[in-house]
DNA sequence: AAATGAGGTTACCACAGAGAAACTTGGTTA
DNA sequence: TAACCAAGTTTCTCTGTGGTAACCTCATTT
């Protein structure tokens, strides 16, 4: 079951494109440049899959060039305190690793 | 960020791992029943990131043959709200995708 | 003396999934 | 008429990751 739940956020970048929606609809291009190490293969997967899943929606604009907006569902904003959380757990992680490398235990004066 | 961040919970089986040990400490036997598809191998590699990221630890006790308990880390803990609202979310975008193949648009009566 | 059980490790293989780069479409502007 | 834009798609390659299965240790039990 948990299997299943974490699949929502899984795939290269999703929990990212999630994040980048938070504020309101973004286009395909401005999330390009918010996670820029995403290729536009990858994103493109990405915003299909998640769509797919009822997370985000995608609408067509006719202009020209046309241009897609991407907006989370109301059900894909219900992941943003989840993805909040971890964010804060990882923050108090890291530090709490950075301070276990600033003592070596007892390097104290051999 | 969110991208260091979700690394703590990445790799397979991992969540699985911390929410089996939500409610206490488990032993490595234990824990492949509690997941049964974890392979030995798998299983033994999470744990050791699992430890060297602060998420849970690893205590031997020396008995014979020894026997191993793995416990989450206060820090560990608190990552258990996290994968509840992931575990939350995903039931309620599981049964908007069942809604959604049982209404299927328009076959009204062609 | 051999089998058992806990808790692993090692070697090997396979494949999904990610990355890079080039190509597409169709209207617009220079 | 040629370049340009957004928003992808396609191809091809390559590596990380996980799975399988066999092996290991060491004290205890049979």
């Amino acid at each position: 079951m948990l299997t299943e739940c974490m699949a929502v956020i899984s795939g290269a970048w999703a929990p990212n494109v999630i994040w980048s929606l938070r504020a309101g609809p973004r286009r395909f291009n401005e999330l390009r440049v918010d996670i820029p190490p995403v290729s536009a293969k990858v994103l493109s997967a990405r915003l299909r899959e998640l769509e797919g899943k009822g997370v985000l929606v995608r609408h067509v604009r006719r202009t020209s060039p046309p241009s897609t907006e991407y907006e989370l569902t109301r059900l894909g904003a219900e992941l943003l305190p989840a993805l909040d959380a971890i964010i804060q757990v990882g923050h108090r992680l890291k530090t709490a690793e950075a301070d276990r490398d600033a003592l070596p235990e007892d390097v104290s004066s051999a």
